[in-house]
DNA sequence: CAGGTCAATGTGTTAA
DNA sequence: TTAACACATTGACCTG
């Protein structure tokens, strides 16, 4: 049987997150024009920064609004709908820096105040995002470790030669009652197939 | 358009 | 009291 992405050491899925060429969103390599030209400002400035350490992903310089003071909101970033409600950001970090981040992860998973100031100002992003993306990526971390297990015990109860069908409802169960309010954990590749439903 | 990803936000806890 | 944490959730953005 091929092995499930849920039960591969932790260190695989960090590579493939390193490897896999990709921004933080999902992106795959292809110019996101209206992000582009609303940091351009931001890139023009760090461009030998980009190119320095990422000579040749200078696609990846993409940066939003919210990350660096020198990018400033464009009038339809910032913009407020009809309704009076702000519309909430979500930063891009470019490829390159959570490459870094993910380098320093590997290395710790917790980084002290002077650490974070340090690597925040060589990232060109806010003590704040690090602190949130260090949280973040121990929870995700957390989560895909959890998942793990719970793979390992469904091998280790069919190694047992328990009934199948017993082992599966059982396992369900607990697994419901335990991610209830984690339905991306539910996609998760078991050993009965790619879907649990 | 549904579903996934992920930075950001909210909430409760803990330690200094 | 404050800062940082874990954890859950939200919302913007992306892909198939």
């Amino acid at each position: 049987m091929e092995m499930s992405d849920a039960v591969k050491p932790l260190t695989s899925f960090l590579i493939e997150d390193i490897l896999s060429i990709k921004d933080s969103t999902g992106f795959n390599g292809k110019c996101r024009s209206q992000k582009v030209e609303r940091c351009s400002q931001w890139e023009e400035e760090s461009e030998m920064w980009t190119e320095q350490l990422c000579p040749q992903e200078t696609v990846f310089g993409v940066q939003t609004e919210s990350l660096d003071t020198s990018c400033p909101s464009t009038s339809e970033s910032s913009s407020y709908s009809s309704m009076g409600k702000q519309k909430r950001s979500r930063a891009a970090f470019t490829h390159l820096q959570v490459l870094e981040l993910e380098k320093k992860f590997n290395h710790q998973k917790y980084l002290s105040a002077p650490e974070r100031a340090h690597l925040a100002s060589t990232l060109r992003l806010t003590e704040t995002q690090v602190k949130i993306w260090f949280q973040n990526r121990r929870y995700k971390t957390k989560r895909k470790q959890q998942t793990s297990e719970f793979c390992k015990d469904v091998y280790k109860a069919e190694g047992l030669g328990l009934r199948d069908d017993l082992v599966r409802s059982s396992l369900i169960t607990s697994f419901c009652k335990a991610y209830q309010y984690r339905p991306y954990l539910w996609d998760y590749s078991g050993p009965w197939g790619t879907t649990l439903w």
